[in-house]
DNA sequence: CATGTCCATCTAGAAATTATACGAATAAAA
DNA sequence: TTTTATTCGTATAATTTCTAGATGGACATG
């Protein structure tokens, strides 16, 4: 039996449980339970199914405890990060304000969103009045959005300009909601966007100036052996890549050694 | 008929469906067919018990574009940021590189994580060797792990530490896998923990230099409509805050007006 | 006008889930 | 020691949920 056999249903409730066994090292029926509203007698199914799976070290029962208890070579089903982990660790408390710091979070119109994916789904040109932090409102222009991005922190539209000819990230929050919105064809094809199918590897490595044994803490943090840790984007959300990882503060424990482009 | 009188698996698959009616203003049986491996009978259903829902805006079906459309004043079922529309948005590409920015990922190890939790859960003290960056590995010392905590970036352990007499938040992957870990009941009840039983309200503006349109923009973008942005966190996170909301560096546009400390 | 693609609906049957009851092992309390 | 509570497990029948497969309607395309 594989996880992919499964049901929808029954296969998040398994990596739940799975997720459960990798981070907290123990399981009970009553975490199924608590989560997903199910009877105790199909958490136990859900368990029987588990063990079912073609495991390698699947998790022992220990009637002392009254639980189930990860084996020590335990190995994950789905792979999950320490976003899921700290999902899984702080489940048990709904305290306020809450033991995750807040992150800005940037606010988005639901229209205007709703506009820009239509026009990418569509192949339009769609007009709208944007307001950049530099040079202010304009008077409205054209654009030819083709897909949402993300630099980790807000959502960005991936669009041609025809008044700059180039291809440039917008902010949807930045576009005046009572733009006109009013589409048109795109009559000849728009140019290719380059940046975006170019391939950005970066290298990185302990910022110079740390002891060999600051760099060796840096190395096991971020999960790297050898001299570099290898970092995979595109050219066109590279110009983020410095902030997001901190690269530009004083702090920083990175630093990048050199970067690779290649066509996608 | 409420949201919440439904089974989790349909609760998911509506919560789904109004996250694409509201982001992406329109939706189809196919969108829940692909993403939950559902018949289209039971897709079709689920429309029908959407439409049945309490609701302020029911979408309207536009036999011409041969899809559901949501309603002009489209209200949510569950609020949603914009990370959730941005998988809802990305979920058709499933391309390489992706279309986000990857984020520093930090690992960490998980078999300390679970003893950790376990510590924390029984409330003993574990024996950990700890290599910080600043003073490099000690020799190993007792400390009392009360909870998991979260910067945004990584994953911390807030613990009371009996060699510096005050509570402190670790990184879990500094830990020492090779540590004792041996455990010990707490003999004492330790202090209570000042810091994080503060709520710290954190007060931002535009930063001082932007321009009144400037200003207004970054008001926009971070949804607030006075003079200040209300933030609230713990004490023990604030240490946190500046770099996690970027306020360290050049180009930050909001700044600290003030911070207010209450109990909670 | 045929074709394809959405939608909806119906039915029978398969699958998943619940409700309920019962038994065993363990720890803590009476 | 006995009782109680908690956890596990299992088994049954009833119920709900979901699927498979067929049918039909509305609309766009060529």
């Amino acid at each position: 039996m594989k996880l992919d056999d499964l049901k929808h249903a029954q296969r998040e409730r398994l990596i739940f449980l799975d997720r459960c066994l990798t981070w907290r090292g123990m399981a009970n029926r009553k975490d199924l339970i608590d989560r997903f509203g199910i009877s105790t007698a199909q958490a136990a199914l859900d368990f029987r199914v588990y063990l079912g799976l073609e495991h390698s070290t699947p998790p022992t029962y220990d009637p002392v405890r009254k639980t189930y208890i990860a084996a020590s070579e335990h190995e994950s089903l789905a792979p999950s990060g320490l976003t899921e982990a700290f999902a899984i660790l702080t489940s048990c408390d709904e305290s306020t304000p809450s033991s995750a710091l807040p992150r800005p979070e940037r606010k988005a119109d639901r229209r205007t969103i709703a506009l820009l994916h239509q026009a990418i789904r569509l192949g339009k040109t769609i007009h709208i009045r944007y307001t950049s932090m530099s040079s202010g409102a304009d008077e409205g222009q054209w654009i030819a959005p083709t897909r949402f991005t993300s630099d980790g922190e807000s959502v960005h539209v991936r669009a041609h300009s025809f008044k700059h000819s180039e291809y440039r990230n917008y902010l949807p929050i930045r576009i005046d909601p009572d733009s006109s919105f009013e589409e048109k064809i795109i009559d000849k094809p728009l140019p290719e966007d380059v940046d975006w199918n170019t391939r950005a590897i970066i290298w990185l490595r302990p910022k110079t100036g740390l002891s060999e044994e600051q760099a060796k803490v840096v190395r096991r943090e971020f999960g790297f052996e050898g001299e570099w840790l290898r970092v995979e984007t595109r050219k066109a959300l590279e110009f983020f890549f410095d902030r997001r990882w901190g690269l530009d503060t004083v702090g920083a424990r990175l630093e990048r050694a050199k970067t690779n482009y290649e066509p996608i």
